[in-house]
DNA sequence: AATTTTGCAACAATCGATTGCATAACACGG
DNA sequence: CCGTGTTATGCAATCGATTGTTGCAAAATT
């Protein structure tokens, strides 16, 4: 210990008891090799100076962590900010589900500058897996690692041809019951908000577009494919709004975040929802029912998804090969369509 | 290396490389101790291997963490959800600054069963330094702690008294300036929404207690003291609603959280906000303005306030004792008074 | 040519725990 | 009283890095 008498580590416990360090640390663990006289005399002696083993040591020698990265790759959005709803929640409802594991949950925002950002994590012997909030515009890397590293799960798309375990909705099926709820609502023109950049909008997108085909309006759907957050969303819907000829009847946004700015710079331009435009969001946050009008959307059930990403990653923390999850997106239909 | 020819650790590069561990070791930290050519050799051949040091073998020898641990205490509202929007916009302000300073993120939620969960944190040797998200109702294990464990910063009040450092908004002078805004409103009778065992809360309230006092209006007030979390609170106040006789005509809620809920209630009781009951919420969370009626509220500024938090973590984490910040709080009128 | 200086790299201790193996202490039956 | 068997503890290697000290050879100095 230290001039203060401060116990710092298991052998000046040790010295205190008049043990062995090894023996200390059998007996802070329990374990029956020690006598219970011995191990109720060190646990107390632990008490009353209240010591507590060092957790990095420990891990490093029984080689695990504690801990699940958490990653937030902002690829193609670099000025997203990690306060997005969409992200908060997901992160909420990740910090109870590991909280529950006894796990910690590492938070990393990730701008991927250079395609060596997931390595990094992955190799840093932190964490014992990692949990990506969305694929980004980083499908390659993340195949790639995900090739050798098995504790990787991500949210987002269930790609075909890509093997990287994922839990996400059903974006083509939640585009297309979007894009048919407005096609039943009497909409025949149509644009779509979002960056198909990312795999789960393209998809988001591929589903209306089929849905719209089916109907024979296949030609009439405009797409603003700005890279939109809380913050950009709004000037570039005004804006488009301004340039655009005929403002469609049928909007769809590729998320909830989006729909409200539209729904906000629709307002300002005096254009009457669901009068004149229908609007439908994805995601369905905990904000979507507070906005006005409120918003109807596709509902992606985020406490389920984060339950599935913890329980297959834990899954492939053991060693077991799972596959992915994919979940039905489902229509709520509120006052803005 | 194992079998698979794979780069484990140090040690292995060095034998690849025909150096001893220490070499390597200084190699790749680009030490001018090594030779130019023997360093480029090493690192050519770390990246071949895409090999990694190990982080936590490293932290555990200089003694450091590289993260700081965010703990949010959920003393006195066990069903208060992490997600919960004020805890997720502070979080997401924090990661960024952290981010920012070359540190990780280590993120707990909180429910503070033994008086021990502060220590146990801070003595794991997982962190180098701590923030807390808001007090709850744990100032003596909070002050207990700081007492010997200086990098401890908390959001949250700034109490008499108390030693620990902290950054928050003076709420007393938030409370105060909600009340007098609805005094100049003309509001005669008022109600507070708001469980004061917090003591950001207690110092509200206390607020409007003074400005009501000075007004004459001293005995106007009625309080709600439920535990009001996003969930709970609309049918708290819908029941308090139901039961009280005479509805009064100025609601201060504690935070934006709770007035959005009771905003929600007044109109479905058929109460015009804000013809006949005027509202003003407290933090100015994004969703404060795309509320309906958009919500007039006590500002606090966040980002401001993250930054202060890391800023002065930093500053204690190198030594220094620093004092606490106090933020001004300012007035947000909306549509809602 | 002898000596000092300089530059590079190896050696070994260290951070704080865990754990397989060796051993000491003690009890007990024969 | 000794051999055998438990039981409880100590010893020392280990996890994967960092770093002060030391040793050696080549370069610089006289």
């Amino acid at each position: 210990m230290d001039s203060q008498g401060r116990v710092r580590n298991i052998t000046d416990l040790a010295r205190l008891a008049g043990v062995s360090p090894g023996t200390v640390s059998r007996a802070l663990a329990d374990s029956h090799l020690i006598a219970k006289k011995t191990r109720d005399k060190i646990q107390q002696l632990a008490r009353e100076h209240d010591f507590r083993p060092n957790v990095m040591a420990r891990n490093l020698r029984i080689k695990r962590a504690g801990a699940i990265g958490v990653l937030i790759p902002l690829g193609h959005e670099t000025g997203q900010h990690i306060s997005d709803p969409f992200f908060m929640t997901m992160l909420g409802h990740l910090a109870d589900a590991l909280t529950e594991r006894g796990h910690d949950l590492l938070l990393s925002r990730v701008i991927p500058k250079d395609p060596d950002w997931l390595n990094r994590v992955v190799d840093s012997g932190r964490v014992d897996g990692v949990i990506l909030i969305g694929q980004s515009d980083q499908i390659d890397v993340i195949e790639k690692v995900a090739s050798r590293y098995l504790p990787l799960v991500a949210w987002g798309a269930n790609l075909p041809g890509k093997n990287h375990c994922s839990v996400g909705s059903d974006n083509r099926k939640g585009g297309q019951i979007a894009a048919q709820h407005l096609i039943d609502r009497g909409c025949r023109n149509f644009a779509f908000f979002g960056d198909p950049v990312a795999p789960e909008i393209a998809e988001r997108l591929e589903g209306c577009r089929a849905a719209l085909a089916l109907a024979g309006l296949g030609d009439s759907l405009s797409i603003l494919p700005a890279h939109l957050t809380a913050e950009t969303a709004h000037p570039a819907i005004s804006k488009w709004l301004d340039d655009t000829q005929s403002i469609p009847n049928g909007i769809i946004a590729a998320s909830d975040v989006i729909a409200m700015s539209a729904l906000r710079a629709l307002a300002e331009h005096g254009v009457k929802v669901p009068g004149q435009v229908h609007v439908v969001g994805y995601d369905d946050l905990p904000f979507a029912n507070q906005t006005v009008p409120t918003l109807s959307t596709v509902r992606q059930d985020l406490a389920a998804g984060a339950g599935h990403l913890v329980d297959l990653l834990f899954r492939r923390i053991a060693g077991e090969e799972t596959g992915s999850v994919v979940l039905k997106p489902e229509l709520v239909v509120r006052q803005s369509s």
